[in-house]
DNA sequence: CCAATAACTAAACGATCGTTTAGTTAAATT
DNA sequence: AATTTAACTAAACGATCGTTTAGTTATTGG
């Protein structure tokens, strides 16, 4: 056989990931990505095939370091307030380390919308999906709530924490206390 | 004297402007911005100093383009409902000749949100306060809100507002109705 | 211990980025 | 009409982009 590898691939994606994040895609160079990874540009594309695998894998990267987010807000029973608790966790998440990098995922969203990238859009129509379905359940808790009710405030709480992670990146947190608190006030 | 511009500056730059709108400032070249404004490299360095400058002038122009709605919205006596109709047109301005390009000034906000641009910054400030201060003397059209319930309810539409222009990119029209109508349901 | 092979280094690839510059054309002033 | 000067064309600038490739190092199986 032959030489092994020198690094773990898991742990440079995870590094690769946080360089996206702060960055986002384009903005991010492979020179940068070379220095921040650790490794040589050969590595990466023997590794990842090039930038573009490279980003899908650090998108299921970032989508495992939210899974114990998930998971939490899963196995809890308070309904509404389980989802106003994520919202929280979703925003806690997005500011540490002082610099407010958004949510990986809203931010490729953003960045993304106007190409047809169609392994992209399947990642985040994934993430989507999964988060629509737990607010549908988290809703339906709620048996006061017709089915019609439950779709429309999905739809809504989909839509309101799509706007709350770009607001994420800008605004003071009081901001986004209030902002939470309102758009749960008459749920 | 000399020879004079064979082409009117206001006029491309609105050019160069929709192409902004399209593409976003970075994913915009200079290659491009020739085609589209339909003068060459060396008339455009001349008129705006550089691609920073162009944006600078097309930012503008959005703005202005936006004024007849901030005039529409401004004129209005009816409260909250001018906020709603207000909320009602931004989303019709973005989804114009079938290809949705979200709002300039938020595309913007987004883009530039990690940079430390000063210029950029003193834009979107101006946008946001002047926003906010509309939104303000409408709510207190409604004499029952108390001085803090204005404020937190400008600061909540604030956001609302900038997540909407967000989802206007990626989201159904239906979609989009449910949460304005959702987000005015309680105020 | 040697041949085989995969992981490494580092340099170069062509393409495109924003910007500049040398040379030409046309309008206004004297 | 001659001169001046700004607006034009087009080519080239150096830098950086993502990607590839030639050459070296290290580990494994026979």
């Amino acid at each position: 056989m032959a030489r092994k590898k020198e690094y773990n691939e898991d742990a440079v994606v995870e590094k690769a990931m946080n360089l996206f994040w702060r960055n986002g895609y384009e903005t991010t160079s492979m020179q940068m990505l070379e220095k921040e990874m650790g490794i040589n540009k050969f590595s990466i594309y023997s590794s990842f095939g090039n930038k573009h695998g490279l980003f899908l894998e650090s998108l299921k990267s970032y989508q495992r370091k939210l899974n114990f987010i998930f998971d939490e807000f899963r196995i809890s029973n308070n309904g509404l307030e389980d989802i106003k608790q994520f919202f929280y966790n979703s925003v806690r998440i997005c500011s540490q380390d002082g610099n407010e990098k958004g949510c990986l995922i809203t931010n490729t969203y953003n960045e993304f919308s106007e190409r047809e990238d169609e392994l992209i859009n399947e990642q985040m129509g994934y993430f989507m999906d999964n988060l629509k379905e737990l607010f549908i359940h988290k809703l339906k808790m709620d048996a006061s709530k017709n089915e019609e009710t439950v779709l429309k405030q999905a739809n809504f709480l989909l839509l309101a924490k799509h706007g709350l992670a770009a607001a994420a990146k800008v605004n003071s947190e009081k901001e986004i206390e209030d902002y939470i608190e309102m758009t749960f006030k008459n749920l």
